[in-house]
RNA sequence: GCGCCCGUAGCUCAAUUGGAUAGAGCAACGGACUUCGGAUCCGUAGGUUGUAGGUUCGACUCCUGUCGGGCGCACCA
């Protein structure tokens, strides 16, 4: 619709401008304050401009009025258009808000390690990043989704460690001398159990077992994972092992060595990562020939971008803030673009319960599990509770609030907007081929504005992945549902004169409601 | 100490990325069911956008300072 909307001013106006949406609709659909900028080139007042702006669309057919007020130029759709365009979209609701959006796009997100369940900070990023993933295809662009797995590194001892010495105490009840540092929580002592019954009791008797009891651990928390994503609807294309990317570091780092960023100091490598705006420069081979955590990115972002997309993006928690710079600087030393790669960082999430503040730590044992969040509030209200705030700010709200099934729940009024919408139509008895032919005009306002709101999804839709901000979806959805309400409190649909119209009308309000809720995850329901 | 993020109604958050009178939901108060589901709707009240300057036709938004809160500052991952 703003497509070509844009078209018909630009034919007119020739040249470049701002179109926006007016605070109040009774100004008009689009505006623009081109004018404002004009004035000084033309040494004339804004006013007059818009004036005579307005002029040159007195034969429009797409517009059905342009006004010009206090210097804002206003566009208002004609009836006819704004019907066949709904017409169309009841007819072809699957490509409803599809665009021809061209790129491919590499999209990683979760990553989280491969030691334990997934917890409530993991789902921020896992329901953005699946969101954007489905937002995005929709638009048209090539996303691939992938999982990092940290599968190598000191993090994969300590697991094993940690199933060892709770099946030694558990299984075996022998007195263990804990470390400092271990994965607690009941799954370690849960996993022991599973090992017993898998490996056998033996497993335990014998430190040398420990890294097998790593890599057994680590296959089974893949795939718990995998479950705990599972059950929010989040499914990845392609897992890619850190392990097994090791190999090809000899490749990765002779191109550093090319770049002459490279240097050695006290026995380690090192990359020159401050000439571009790192803290410090950072270690990557360390002085008994162990390449670091930052190694392993190294290669693994060669291989993202050997694959040759268009564009990166990778979700992190806030916590890898500090992390941006040094990637950034080695994939610009392997000799690639590093404004390819964007990051996206998702704040933390601070959960109460009874309003007391819960500290998450996934080393600690005391952390919330995602799944039984889930389990709380189901997956279609943590998703949208999550994707309803910036992924910059720090998001906190109580699980009891959402215990508590009633309206304060965005996730019911939307629901109960779009089972609204099929309640009246089972009233009326009619289905959506006996209305679809009829013409949208002479409408009310409320039945007006409504029919404006419901088609306006597909410029939501791109601006909230361009924007990487999926609240403006969410937001629309919210809004649209109360203009439902709002319309249904004060319009009475069936037996009237106006029924046919309006239930054309809802069945466009229901196409937006269902699309938009499907793209971030959610399926619409047709009965409370 | 340095860096990044965030300060908007009592609470949780929006604000078309520099535009028109800063908006929603909870919570409070007052209204609307002999009618398609009242799980809804309407109204009232609530604000010097942390604070002090600056930039310009115009600032919640950009710049500088300052005060709060969070996170990070490893050869861990």
């Amino acid at each position: 619709m703003k497509k070509r909307v844009i078209k018909a001013i630009k034919d007119e106006l020739q040249c470049e401008f701002v179109l926006e949406k007016p605070k109040d609709l009774s100004f008009g659909h689009y505006a623009t304050p081109i004018a404002f900028s004009l004035a000084k080139k033309l040494r004339k007042s804004p006013m007059i401009i818009a004036d005579e702006l307005c002029k040159k669309f007195e034969n429009s057919t797409i517009f059905k009025e342009v006004t010009s007020v206090k210097g804002y130029i206003n566009f208002k759709l004609s009836e006819d258009f704004l019907d066949e365009y709904a017409s169309w979209a009841l007819l072809n609701e699957s490509d409803f808000g599809k665009s021809n959006k061209t790129g491919s796009i590499l999209l990683e997100y979760v990553s989280a390690n491969p030691t334990g369940p997934l917890h409530i900070g993991h789902a921020r990023g896992a329901v953005l990043g699946d969101s954007l993933y489905r937002v995005g295809r929709h638009l048209g662009y090539k996303i691939t989704s992938e999982y990092y797995v940290n599968d190598a590194g000191s993090q994969m001892s300590m697991l094993g460690l940690s199933i060892y010495l709770a099946g030694r105490e558990n299984v075996l009840h022998v007195e263990v001398e804990w470390p400092e540092e271990f994965y607690r929580g009941e799954y370690i002592v849960d996993l022991a159990y599973e090992a017993k019954e898998e490996l056998g009791v033996e497993v335990f008797n014998d430190e040398s077992n420990i890294e097998k009891l790593s890599l057994w651990g680590k296959d089974k928390m893949i795939e718990l994972i995998k479950s705990n994503l599972a059950d929010v609807g989040i499914e990845f294309e392609q897992f890619v092992s850190e392990k097994s990317l090791y190999p090809k570091w000899d490749e990765s780092f002779k191109k550093l060595l090319e770049s002459g960023k490279v240097y050695e100091e006290g026995g380690k490598t090192w990359i020159r990562s401050t000439d571009l705006d790192d803290e410090k420069d950072r270690v990557v081979i360390r002085e008994d020939g162990r390449p670091t955590y930052l190694a392993g990115d190294i290669i693994y972002h060669d291989n993202k971008y050997q694959r040759g997309y268009d564009h990166y993006i990778n979700i992190w928690g806030a916590d890898h803030h500090g992390y941006i710079s040094r990637v950034k600087a080695a994939i610009n030393f392997l000799g690639y673009d590093e404004k390819k790669l964007e990051v996206i960082l998702a704040q933390m999430v601070a959960l109460l319960k009874g309003g007391e503040p819960y500290k998450m730590s996934k080393r600690a044992g005391n952390f919330i599990l995602m799944s039984d969040v889930v389990k709380d509030v189901g997956s279609d209200a943590l998703r949208f509770v999550f994707l309803s705030k910036k992924s910059d700010t720090h998001l906190e709200f109580d699980v009891d609030m959402f215990k508590q099934e009633d309206s304060s729940n965005p996730i019911f009024y939307i629901n109960y907007a779009h089972a609204r919408i099929n309640q009246v139509f089972n009233k009326s008895g009619k289905t959506l081929e006996d209305i679809q032919d009829v013409k949208l005009e002479n409408l009310n306002e409320d039945a007006a504005n409504l029919l404006y709101s419901a088609l306006l999804l597909p410029e939501v839709l791109e601006d909230a992945f361009e924007s990487r901000q999926l609240q403006k979806l969410t937001e629309y959805l919210k809004s649209l549902s109360s203009s439902l309400h709002k319309f249904y409190n004060e319009n009475r649909v069936v037996g009237t004169k106006d029924e046919d119209k309006f239930l054309k009308l809802l069945a466009m309000v229901g196409v937006s409601l269902r699309v938009g809720l499907s793209l971030i995850g959610i399926k619409a329901k047709d009965k409370m």
